[in-house]
RNA sequence: CGGGGCGUAGCUCAGCCUGGUAGAGCGCCAGCUUUGGGAGCUGGAUGCCGGAGGUUCGAAUCCUCUCGCCCCGACCA
């Protein structure tokens, strides 16, 4: 203690800004900003994606196996991950998605720290009920902490400390952090880990028919979230679990590896959310009614014998849950006192909502819905990224001219690429990039060039065609 | 938390039963030859056989304890 006084007393604190030691002030407010050439040049020789030929043991999903083999992550301990660089590139496009969308319905970010005090949990008397599954900490001065498992006393208390007045409402606020939750049996990769990345929303409103509207806002992002990642998510009325609150909606992911069973109206399959013109702004009443009108239900949920979906429209599918959403009520506001004034000067207990996302979940749900024998096939708005250009040939000098062109050809029109320059084997390069995925392949190979064409394939369809490299970028450019 | 399984080279695994100087394939490194769907040849490096204790002249192998990981179930964004 007393070196750090030492410390301060030594340097003013007015010299502890930058600015006032190097006089940064009366610098140019230009950041050097490196020529479009030189930023992230994306070489497979020097990039660091460590693909694995073999299934690890240890994987038994697709998605986990995929993962693993594309490089994307590590496994560090049970249930908690390494993203590497090509996992966290698509983490982040994920991230955006969501960001975009909670924002877009009025939702704002902020961000709340992992470690919690036990304090807040006492007075929500959570501290006790939630189990074995919250991580506790105790600090150096024997203060109980924990690892946030969820958030809703945190934010009950930033609510409380700061929002004083009916005119504040309504709020929703969320966040995008690192969630533990110290699972029993952890599994399948990142799709059951202990360590997950989540985005959580808290609403904040004055009446009921307030915070069903912010309900209902979440419930059209949730929708619109998944499907711009290329999901068809259907909307499950839900138990709402140890959260509380007494409506509550789960998102289904059909896919064939999914991990619930689930049953619903095939009519499902033909709808389409993105074509949908509905604004946050609108009643969404409506909107709500009609996307929960079809039959839609988990496993626990469904009675067969009591289904209202005739038997031939009745779709049975497996299902990964990617997202859930809850009415709260005043469980949160009233034990915590949060209160805001009312017009007379009454104090009201808000009603709260939150709603739930697995970002890192969603990265496994995705390629649990779209991959084939020879790896993962990214929808454009999540691929880590938009194409790979192949060089087939690394060690013939026209090859490489004509795949380097490319390659900023690419980078100047705003392309993505990944550049597979190394010099490996054709066979070996086509099935490094069908195992990772991106949406294009772009394949310079002397065979193409001396008719002067590449080789542009498509993932998901598998169509392969030749093309001169300008008709290449503009189709590269017409796709994203 | 109940039940089951597995820890040996970067990965997939053999060796263990029946103790006797650590193995294969792939990957990695070097060289040469190849080159349009995971190339060939030659040479090379790589292991506290998860850890600790015990039995034994001698332990990857047998015994005890322990740690880690995986699977089924219950639980779960």
């Amino acid at each position: 203690m007393r070196s750090r006084l030492d410390f301060f007393r030594k340097f003013p604190t007015k010299l502890n800004f930058l600015s006032e030691i190097s006089g940064m002030d009366r610098a140019p407010r230009v950041f050097y900003s490196p020529p479009l050439s030189k930023r992230g040049l994306m070489r497979l020789s020097t990039y660091f994606l460590p693909l694995l030929r073999e299934n690890p043991a240890e994987a038994q999903i697709v998605s986990h196996r995929l993962m693993l083999r594309a490089g994307m992550i590590r496994q560090s301990s049970a249930g908690i991950y390494s993203w590497l660089p090509l996992g966290l590139r698509v983490l982040h496009n994920i991230e955006a998605i969501v960001r975009a969308e909670q924002d877009a319905a009025g939702a704002q970010e902020l961000l709340m720290p992992t470690i919690q005090p036990a304090e807040l949990w006492r007075e929500s008397g959570r501290y006790d009920d939630y189990g074995e599954e919250m991580l506790r900490i105790r600090d150096r001065h024997d203060r109980d902490m924990l690892y946030g498992p969820t958030n809703e006393e945190l934010i009950t208390d930033i609510f409380r400390q700061n929002i004083k007045s009916y005119r504040d409402l309504p709020k929703n606020l969320y966040h995008i952090q690192w969630k533990f939750r110290d699972e029993v049996r952890p599994r399948f990769g990142v799709m059951r880990g202990r360590e997950f990345l989540m985005k959580d929303a808290y609403s904040f409103d004055l009446d009921l028919a307030s915070a069903r509207r912010s309900y209902n806002k979440m419930f059209l992002a949730y929708l619109r979230t998944f499907a711009r990642m290329g999901l068809k998510s259907i909307p499950m009325r839900a138990d709402t679990g140890p959260i509380g609150g007494d409506l509550s909606h789960e998102f289904i992911v059909l896919a064939d590896t999914g991990e619930s069973q689930v049953y619903c109206d095939k009519a499902w399959l033909e709808t389409d959310i993105l074509a949908s013109t509905v604004d946050y702004d609108d009643d969404l009443q409506p909107f709500f009614d009609q996307w929960t009108r079809l039959y839609a239900a988990t496993e626990e949920k469904h009675d067969a014998a009591n289904c209202s979906v005739p038997a031939d429209r009745l779709l049975a599918a497996r299902g990964i849950e990617v997202g859930q959403i809850f009415f709260l009520g005043t469980k949160y506001s009233k034990p915590m006192n949060a209160v805001v004034a009312g017009p007379n000067g009454e104090q009201i207990v808000p009603e709260m909502g939150c709603y739930g996302i697995g970002v890192s979940r969603l990265v496994a749900a995705i390629i649990e819905a779209s991959h084939d024998d020879a790896g993962i096939i990214w929808p454009k708005s999540v691929a880590p990224f938009d194409a790979g250009l192949v060089n087939l040939r690394a060690g013939d000098a026209a090859c490489t001219d004509a795949s380097d062109a490319l390659y900023q050809t690419l980078r100047n029109a705003g392309i993505d690429t990944l550049y597979d320059d190394r010099a490996e084997s054709a066979g070996a390069k086509f099935a490094a990039m069908d195992l990772i995925g991106l949406p294009w392949q772009i394949v310079v190979g002397p065979r193409g060039l001396q008719k002067g064409v590449v080789e542009v394939k498509n993932r998901r369809t598998g169509q392969r065609e030749d093309m001169t490299a300008e008709t290449a970028l503009n189709r590269l450019r017409a796709a994203s």
